[in-house]
Order: C-alpha cells, then sequence, then structure tokens
DNA sequence: TGACAACTACGAATGTCTTCGTATATACTT
DNA sequence: AAGTATATACGAAGACATTCGTAGTTGTCA
C-alpha cells in the first residue's frame, strides 16, 4: 500500500542511487553504505556523507544517534518516489499524456512476452474498473 | 518513421519548450518563437537568442541566414527526442524496465477509456511480432 | 545623414548538483 | 598519555542550466 507523500522534494540522481540503496538494506550508517555502493559508484566517504546531510533537510531521509554514528532510513518509499517521478516526467514530456509515455515506453522494444501479458492484464482490469 | 539520432544530446527543459514550438510551427526566427511562447513562458527576446545559440552549438537546431536574421529549424524530430528520453528515463529511474514504467504510468489514473483500448492494441500487435 | 529599431554576440549573476578536502571531536590502543 | 582511526560538520570548487543586461552591428526612414 503506498501512502502519498506530496510534499517531499522529488531526489536527484545522487539521491535516488542513496534511497535504493536504502531501501534495499534497510537502515545504515554512512561507512556500509560506501561499502554497499562501491561497485556501482566510487563515491569518497565524505561525498555519500554530504548526500545524506542534504536528504536529512530535504526530508528525504530521517537519522539516529548509535554511539558515535548516525544510522539513516529512507523517509519514502520506493513506490511513492516512483510515482511521483512518473508523474512529473509525463507533464515534462509528455504534457500529461500517460498514454504516449506508455506506447513510447513500449516502442523501445525492451519488453519481454510475459510483461507484455503481464500489462494486457493489467490494462483489462483497468478497463473493468472504469465507468 | 523514425530516424535514429544516437549523437545529440538530452534537452534540457527549456530546451524542449523551444523545440516543441519548432516542431508546431515548423523553422521561425527569434521573434515569432518569442511571441509563440509569450503565453507559456515570458521569456525575454535575448533569454531565447541565448538557448537557440546553445542549441545549435549541441546541434539540437540548425539555423540560417535571412536577411539580418536567423531562421531555425529543429534538427532532430519528436519521436526520436521522447524515445531517447523515455529510455534514459527508463534507465534512470527503474534500472532498465519497461514494464515497472508502463505499469506505473497506468496507475497514475490519468488514462481513459479508449486510450488503454488503444494500449491492448498495441501490446497485441507486439504480441504478435514475438517469438 | 543622423536617429531609431531590430538583430546578434558576449558575458555575467544566480541557483542547483556533484564531489571532495579540511577541520574538529571522539574513541581505541599501546 | 600520545598517536591512530573513525565520525561529523563545514566550506568550497567545478559543471550545468536559466536568465538577462549590455555592447555592437546593420538596416530603415524622415
Amino acid at each position: 500500500m503506498r501512502t502519498r507523500s506530496t510534499t517531499l522534494p522529488k531526489p536527484t540522481d545522487a539521491e535516488l542511487t542513496i534511497l535504493r540503496c536504502l531501501w534495499r538494506n534497510g537502515p545504515c550508517p554512512v561507512r556500509a553504505l560506501c561499502d554497499a555502493l562501491k561497485d556501482q559508484q566510487n563515491w569518497g566517504y565524505t561525498t555519500v556523507l554530504k548526500f545524506l546531510q542534504i536528504m536529512t533537510e530535504k526530508g528525504l531521509v530521517t537519522r539516529l544517534p548509535e554511539g558515535r554514528a548516525h544510522i539513516y532510513t529512507a523517509a519514502i518509499g520506493e513506490a511513492d518516489v516512483e510515482a511521483d517521478m512518473v508523474s512529473d516526467f509525463i507533464w515534462r514530456v509528455f504534457q500529461g499524456s500517460a498514454r504516449k509515455l506508455v506506447l513510447g515506453a513500449l516502442a523501445t522494444g525492451d519488453v519481454s512476452t510475459e510483461e507484455l501479458a503481464e500489462i494486457k492484464g493489467i490494462v483489462e482490469s483497468l478497463e473493468g474498473k472504469q465507468s
């Protein structure tokens, strides 16, 4: 179940990377995040720390002291962020037409047969719901 | 028919606004663009000019002298830009899963019954094409 | 011909994002 | 107790993006 988070700012690319790590691994201190990110992003420790400080200000994460260090926790859910970003993108690029986005995504050719079937299922269930 | 334009940079928001205007109105001088954009963006003349100069450097538009002024023309098609941006977005937000993007877009609830039918048609035609 | 209008070119201010470096405090170890 | 390791906080540099202001050129017209 998604909880709408209308107030939080859209994360930047770097912030999104960090949020993904927190979503996957659960609450972590900075050091653990650095290690977990080492293969994707070779960020220095203070880089990650800085992002987390900014994200704390923005409300994207929360933190609790644990001894000398801090434990950071994602303050928004993955589904919420994705929904916000999709909405935003639809407006920026397609002037609000979700249809054009879907058609564009399907046209990338990166959707497998199983996924197509799943999508068709969703479309049909939505068709059923509408007046 | 789309022609792939792998080399051109992704336009920024402002550049996209200008490209849309060129796509809709065809080749224009700066003055005409300013006028056409007046209701959406209240940009000063030199602002629009600056964008067009940058876009010329980037290869997003081309220009031809016409008397004292220049006529600007979009150097990429709308479908190409949209496809690039969708691809990019799918990677940035969904790690390459077009499926997740489609599901997210459908979940916004902004797709009408007719559009759903159209999407289903596309899905079915894609299903037919795949092995 | 001299003033005015329109156009281009250039540079600069501001804001955001990414990325570290340095300084400082705190704990552990010998 | 001194030195090393680990943490945080702060500041700053470099890249883009957005937005104009100013300067300079060229053409028009009374």
